[in-house]
DNA sequence: CGCGCATTTCGAATAGCGTGGAACCATGGA
DNA sequence: TCCATGGTTCCACGCTATTCGAAATGCGCG
């Protein structure tokens, strides 16, 4: 990942509403949410929400597809993973034991779920 | 971690020059770098990258301390981690392929460097 | 004490972001 | 074809962020 597509995403999620709604997203997971049950979820009006998350399309952190008259948005996991990534690159800096914690959070992660 | 320090740190980064900043103090590891060199690895003006810095160090990523005339600083990687973990959460929902790629991610990191 | 280096603070100009109201497309049903 | 619903685009306003030059602070040395 470059650092432009990071500095995107990150412009995007740092906004208290863009942040709200994409972690709804990520916890909606693959199948994702309307558009409207977004706006009914978070409060926002139509308009600012249709904004937002466009800006998070831009931004290559949620997908969407039509379904009727309804949008659907959903995350998009993969690029999420990629930023995550970029910000763990060279953590290590030699020291083992700052980027130790890191894999123990994302075990964590899929224990509290129970996934392998 | 709370939504707003997640933005006001997101926020921070969401920037190419500080973030530049961030990842070269990352890669310092813990010991950091004198205001001074930062400014010469990145050619900033010195009053823009204090600044900066400044914004990192309020937002929880960068420390500071004085040795002498110069100022070090140097990553913050207890929030970093935070702020990782935070963007993690609830990232399973319901589906273990989806995050599970991160423990590799993390993993990843530490073999690259050798750490157990 | 006084000088010089390293860094920060001040102030002002500029540009970009966020918001909300109103009008505008797209879809499905009668 | 006409209507109602779900989303989006347009536009104008206010606010905040970013930047730079210039001046001020803090510190160590002679």
């Amino acid at each position: 990942m470059e650092t432009g597509s990071a500095v995107a995403a990150l412009s995007a999620l740092a906004h208290e509403g863009r942040l709200n709604i994409f972690r709804l997203l990520v916890r909606a997971g693959p199948e994702g949410m309307a558009a409207g049950d977004i706006a009914r979820a978070t409060g926002v009006l139509p308009n600012t929400l249709s904004n937002n998350l466009n800006i998070l399309n831009v931004a290559g952190l949620v997908t969407s597809r039509r379904d009727g008259r309804s949008i659907i948005y959903a995350a998009a996991f993969d690029n999420m993973r990629r930023l995550l990534a970029f910000l763990m690159e060279d953590c290590c800096a030699g020291k083992p034991e700052i980027c130790a914690p890191l894999a123990a959070i994302a075990s964590q992660c899929c224990a509290a779920e129970g996934c392998a």
